[in-house]
DNA sequence: ATGGTTGAGCGTCAA
């Protein structure tokens, strides 16, 4: 009889400043694990008894001063993973590595925060664009190098909407950071070292599925000018236990939300 | 052509 397994991800921006946001965020996904971005809160500051009074006894989190940072916060016990390499040479706390304590064995979860890139599409007019497509490239020869890679998942804000039907306007954005060919190729060439996307299994296209709405729209469900930044990729093997995949839209009205909404799978191990 | 908004933390920079 297998037994589920939900995994959240949200970029937060802001981990102080939302905390409260995440009992509404457990309220409404009951996710076993909670993997976050941008949580822009140093170690030293990190509030280390939240994840516990939330009901996440077990908790990780990497962190600096002022941008990025990442945190999980899980029912089941985790270990911190310290294999990857710091990507780019940066030590920019973009990336967490943990073994989860999983029905049937444990399962290997990254939880990333690719860099946003910057605005201008070009590595020589803007390093930011470059850092994004360097960062893209390791993480894939990284996995690609991995053999026998399983029972692993790879959750996180990957900054780039890699299909057609994850824009409100694919033309439009063919030219601007995030969805540009070098990035949706360079992404899917990741993905391709033995993922599985875990949302567009169920939701494939032509549907159209965003989690993220700038915060410069006057009205952002008006005028839905959304891109799916926000992912869960499974390993292969992992295909036959996906159950159901969760966009939580109603998360952007949130009080004082993310521009980002939370995503959820559940996998039956 | 550029604006529009938000967060960290106090200058602007990053998104």
């Amino acid at each position: 009889m297998p037994a589920s397994l939900r995994i959240a991800t949200w970029n937060i921006n802001s981990l102080r400043l939302r905390l409260t946001l995440l009992r509404e965020l457990a309220a409404a996904l009951d996710p076993d694990v909670i993997c976050l971005q941008e949580t822009k809160v140093p170690d030293e500051l990190f509030p280390a008894e939240a994840p516990a009074a939330l009901g996440y006894p077990h908790a990780a989190w990497r962190g600096m001063k002022g941008y990025n940072g990442v945190a999980i916060f899980s029912r089941r016990p985790i270990v911190t993973l310290e294999t990857a390499p710091d990507w780019c040479g940066k030590g920019d706390c973009r990336h967490l590595a943990v073994t989860l304590d999983a029905p049937g064995g444990p399962i290997e979860l990254h939880d990333f925060y690719v860099p946003a890139g910057g605005d201008v599409p070009d590595r020589d007019a803007n390093p930011k664009y470059g850092h994004k497509l360097d960062f893209i490239a390791e993480t894939r020869a990284w996995f690609a190098a991995r053999s026998g890679l399983a029972r692993t998942v790879v959750v996180g804000d990957l900054n780039i909407a890699p299909l057609e039907f994850d824009v409100w306007n694919h033309k439009q954005l063919l030219g601007v950071v995030s969805h540009t060919p070098p990035e949706t190729e360079g992404l899917l060439a990741w993905q391709r070292t033995g993922f599985v996307d875990a949302v567009r299994h169920f939701t494939p296209e032509p549907e159209r599925l965003y989690t993220w709405w700038s915060y410069r729209n006057r009205d952002w469900r008006a005028s839905d000018r959304g891109r799916r930044l926000d992912h869960v990729w499974v390993t292969d093997d992992l295909t036959g236990a996906l159950r159901r995949q969760r966009v939580l839209k109603e998360a952007r009205d949130w009080v004082q939300g993310s521009d980002h909404v939370p995503v959820c799978v559940e996998l039956a191990l």
